[in-house]
DNA sequence: CTGAAAGCGCTTACAG
DNA sequence: CTGAAAGCGCTTACAG
């Protein structure tokens, strides 16, 4: 049997031709005009049976092509996000993009592509103006930085919290950020901290974990090498276990800067765990944010991202980079929101 | 100016015509093969700066099909969601779907379409083969269910939650699962409970509902009016005001079930508020998961749907229903998980 | 250095 | 009742 160039699928000549009729026939038939068109019953019936017994399956780019002329076609924006942050970040992210494409009355198909931490580079023959008209990308590793800016891609991207020179990203200040956090350690007379970090970590985390660090430095804040402790996850468990080495260091900490909100609530638990009371013997600070922070005991302070702006504002670049084809990178700097709950106080004035 | 029958969008023809050059020369230019195929620098400028000034922008559909014979078109598979499920919910579901797309290697693009509650029709144009190979719908209200049993569609749909005649569905025994909660409270020897319910609610809850309220009958407990309130919103404050009407009626309950998760910490708090202690005054029952139920205090008993599972099953579901074009819809009916924790206890036997 | 033609898979007037 | 042809927008051999 001869292997012809077209792919496995089946397409309608295939069927008119095993069954002797036009592929103009075939179509009106499995597109339900066939009474419509009067053809006969006992064709119709071939067709379909015919159509189902090779597993017929419509090109929907054909289609959609087909239509183009009557029907405006859609921007297409990919989504490549990170799979460990499929969760209410995303979901926050997601929420911005609906409003943003509903207030606006926009034409835009969203396309989600999760990808795996550092291996952004395996989606590569996506990321381009055969697939996409635009992506918007978050929560790329240092590799998967490097291997986007090692790499020309002829369409617009939008890189959520990672700034680089190469492409357009909305993010913030995450130095800034770090050097904030540990000035509110600072003016609340902490001498001794501890710091929950993560063990894989994208270059904004690691951003914020030096400024943090530089500042408390500056500051003549302690930070112990035994009171850092990095969480192998992103969940209660791993926050709970990081949290108790630091807590069982010699030299205690009167305060914690922990680095992701999944990771807090361990972090209260191993506190109450070692008998110290939030935020009496120890403050807690932390990055990222939850609704529920709000609602528990005690509540929590946060450092966050406005995920909702970065949704508008990434979404709004695209299409701008997508209209003028602008050739500077173009950056959106936002400010974090500080949330001040009971588990840390704010800024003394 | 005459109105030509193509859109507004610019196509390579008419940059060629205004040039004065074949679209086949615009086109290489424009794909960055312009030194490769030794086309004038001249000529290479011009036709870049008329894209941009015509702000062209490729036809990404027709990109796909052309290139349709070397590369097998995946299947497009739109997912409709409802947009207050914007949340971890949709994200646990994504996560089991890209999943499930990794683990079995499958060709397949995720379109993600938000919509409004009871708005689902005015997607209608979308819900097609020209435009998808099969489309899963989470979240739809009694209105949109309706909308979706009057009409025909010409592409495999499956249901998350829902059972219907019609369509595929991918749900638990919503009944059952309301009988459950009845039949809990009853072995645990409540005799006044309350219900703390959602004002705007699917078949699904309703249904949970019902049977809730039938099988509290059957055992002699009793739901006062009063002891029965519904959250205009799935947060904390509406779960909390609710809650606070129940609690302060003349006959308490000595437990409560709330029928989503994301109003059970306004209930506890509520809770706290009146003085009561959960779960020694007043036992509480939620059906919705949270990772953060887990870690409260105290930890929150719950009844969930698996998400994860509902993802993988509703896929499969899909792909076999693209294949077989299998006409009688299938159900799949899993079984709903009770995480018995600090709120409630468990059976008693 | 560039143009004309073929073809991706589909649907829809049009002709008969 | 059905077929042949045109065309959606694009890219790529092929020819010159």
């Amino acid at each position: 049997m001869e292997m012809k160039k077209n792919t496995a699928k089946v397409q309608i000549k295939q069927i008119a031709d095993k069954l002797g009729v036009s592929s103009g026939t075939v179509s009106i038939v499995l597109n339900g005009r066939g009474d419509q068109m009067r053809i006969s019953k006992m064709t119709q019936k071939r067709i379909q049976d015919m159509a189902k017994e090779m597993n017929y399956q419509p090109n929907i780019y054909a289609r959609r092509l087909r239509k183009s002329a009557e029907e405006e076609a859609p921007y297409i924006i990919a989504i490549f996000w990170r799979e460990e942050y499929l969760d209410d970040l995303l979901a926050r992210f997601l929420k911005g993009l609906y409003h943003a494409i509903k207030n606006n009355d926009l034409n835009i198909e969203l396309v989600l592509q999760p990808y795996d931490f550092g291996n952004l580079e395996k989606h590569h023959r996506f990321i381009n103006s055969n697939h996409f008209n635009g992506a918007i990308v978050g929560g790329i590793s240092n590799e998967d930085q490097q291997y986007l800016e090692q790499n020309e891609f002829d369409i617009p991207i939008v890189l959520i919290g990672r700034s680089t020179k190469k492409y357009n990203s909305v993010l913030i200040d995450y130095y800034d950020a770090g050097t904030n956090c540990a000035n509110l350690f600072s003016m609340r007379n902490h001498k001794i901290v501890g710091l929950i970090g993560l063990s894989t970590k994208g270059k904004s985390v690691q951003l914020i974990e030096l400024a943090f660090k530089e500042t408390c430095k500056e500051k003549n804040i302690l930070i112990d090498t035994n009171c850092i402790s990095y969480c192998e996850e992103r969940n209660f468990t791993s926050g709970y276990e990081s949290a108790m080495k630091v807590l069982t260091n010699e030299k205690k900490p009167t305060a914690i800067f922990v680095m992701d909100g999944r990771n807090a609530f361990g972090v209260l638990k191993a506190c109450k765990t070692v008998g110290l009371t939030v935020p009496k013997d120890i403050e807690i600070l932390v990055f990222g944010e939850n609704e529920y922070f709000s609602y528990s005991e005690p509540t929590i302070t946060t450092i966050q991202q406005p995920m909702e702006q970065f949704a508008e504002r990434s979404l709004n670049m695209i299409l701008m980079s997508i209209k003028n084809k602008a050739d500077n990178p173009m950056i959106q700097e936002l400010s974090p929101i500080f949330n001040f709950r009971e588990s840390c106080g704010g800024f003394i004035l």
